[in-house]
DNA sequence: CCTTGACTTTGAGTAAACTCCAGATGTTAT
DNA sequence: ATAACATCTGGAGTTTACTCAAAGTCAAGG
């Protein structure tokens, strides 16, 4: 699979592929005879694991660090399962951050709603 | 309550409350007579509520943005209320990545706990 | 073979969100 | 009143994660 067809199928940029691989975010793909990148289903899976790490807000230094242990081999099983519950961890966080947020956001747009209905806003003490 | 005080209390530094403010995501803040920053309860909670909201990754845009509406009093309901459900939906969409990629890792997680104890990495497909 | 268009690398440029700094001014304790 | 310290402003610098551009190379159609 070509850079373009990988682009679109991820809804990432081409630059946003070089750049990920150049900085060793994802192990160096598979090229023609002519230097072209030609994918693999294990470069493909590589992309998706790290297209979804990054939605979801893991950092690059991160993902770089996992693939370098990655290449590493077998000596780096426990290091890299430690690095997975740290992110782990980080994310699990992250979602309670979130859901404290949609909280607050509901309470407000329930007084919103009120508001454009009666013209009058009224609040406990909040903004 | 003056700015370091503040700056503890919601664990961000002195530079960024100045900044944000600087910035409109928080309304002016109250000052002495000198022109020193004196948080009032009102101040207060617009920081806690921009930390918030900052910290679940709502873009510094959007909430100055908001601020500017509620400045301009109470014709902007309607408007406040659009921007904060769009908010909300980002939030949803943001959580659901963060759910499915915390599945991801729970699976590797699993996988490397047993890779740890008998030294063999199995996978189905995956890195 | 030649053109056209996709792909290559390297390096520079950009956007978002801080973060730091210098020099000035305010505040507090002696 | 003066030292010592906190806070002020305006502007420059930093970090993260891309994004773009230039100049060259590869591949497919005529």
């Amino acid at each position: 699979m070509n850079i373009k067809e990988v682009s679109e199928k991820y809804g990432i940029s081409q630059d946003t592929l070089r750049y990920y691989e150049r900085i060793g975010m994802i192990p160096p793909v598979t090229r023609t005879k002519g230097g072209i990148r030609n994918y693999s289903i294990e470069d493909l899976n590589w992309v998706e694991l790290v297209v979804c790490m990054r939605k979801a807000g893991l950092s690059i230094e991160i993902l770089t660090q996992y693939v370098k242990l990655y290449q590493q081999g077998d000596e780096t099983f426990a290091e890299r399962l430690e690095l997975l519950k740290g992110q782990k961890q980080v994310l699990v966080a992250q979602r309670q951050q979130i859901d404290d947020t949609i909280n607050r956001l509901d309470y407000k747009i329930s007084r919103y709603e009120q508001a454009v209905k009666t013209g009058r806003l009224v609040w406990d003490k909040e903004d």
